[in-house]
DNA sequence: AACTGTAATTGGAATAATTCTTGATATCGT
DNA sequence: ACGATATCAAGAATTATTCCAATTACAGTT
């Protein structure tokens, strides 16, 4: 039985261009595979699910291509300590929550109307072009 | 002349023993050159100043005993982005702020009295055991 | 002080993620 | 269709870090 329920994730049609980059047959697949399964995964997961579609591509092209969507600030990249990147599509200005039981990484948004300048002791004239919060833990019962 | 004013970051006699971690003349070269310069360098930039004071320290040496300083809680490691880790003596909660014109990092205090689930839209049962913030902008003139 | 078991250090090899290089393909504008 | 340009693929190169095996240092103990 399939559910007929509107789609609470619903993923966009991929248009030819994004933000002024070319969207190929390979940037397309890469960049589909990522707001499909939204977990945060690494160059060669992602490799191996886009060799489902394209089974001649190679891991230097998906590099290569997350490489230009995120250039382009189509998508994400996230580093975990010294793991190998991670990427996301999440365009929101937002952190991470990296559960270490399970290794779900979970996104964090910001409260609505905080600054971080509010929190941060930052130094004089600090003009802030990109932040990286990121958290280890583990989730408990509620 | 020598200036007669206290030092205002003084460095404190480094004892035989850390944390149960038995400190060798390589942990405790290793650990002064942290606290004597708090650029936060390089595990190769940490082995360039020790060869001044232990000629036959190798760069396996500096890692591990960088390695089991972090582990003993005794310095922290820093990463940005996919550079080389950098390690840092400073033990209060804090972030790090990344001039990108001059490529200094600066230590990044939290406001007294916040806490970060005010903050962050946390999952619901997450216990954080470990944070890290990374800011990259630059300093403009106050 | 010599002895012994354990931990630490060293130098070099190995690893692994990422980047680079080069030649083949594909796409774009004319 | 043609030439210019961008992208892709395969494999080599790079680089930070870790691993390995052999030596050395240390902390007890006799
Ligand atoms: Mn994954
Ligand atoms: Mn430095
Ligand atoms: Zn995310
Ligand atoms: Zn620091």
């Amino acid at each position: 039985m399939v559910s007929n329920a509107p789609d609470p994730n619903p993923i966009p049609d991929i248009p030819e261009e994004i933000a002024g980059l070319r969207m190929t047959r390979q940037r397309q697949e890469i960049y589909r595979i990522l707001i499909e399964q939204r977990n945060h995964p690494t160059a060669n997961e992602v490799f191996m699910r886009a060799k489902d579609r394209l089974p001649n591509i190679s891991l230097a092209t998906v590099y290569n291509c997350l490489e230009a969507l995120v250039q382009h600030g189509i998508i994400r990249q996230v580093n975990f300590e010294r793991e190998s990147s991670r990427y996301c599509p999440n365009l929101r200005e937002h952190g991470h929550f990296h559960d270490a039981s399970t290794g779900v990484i979970h996104d964090v948004d910001f409260k609505p109307g905080v600054n971080l300048a509010d929190v941060l002791d930052l130094p004089p004239g600090a003009v802030i072009e990109d932040i990286e919060i990121t958290l280890r833990g583990k989730l408990v019962a509620p």
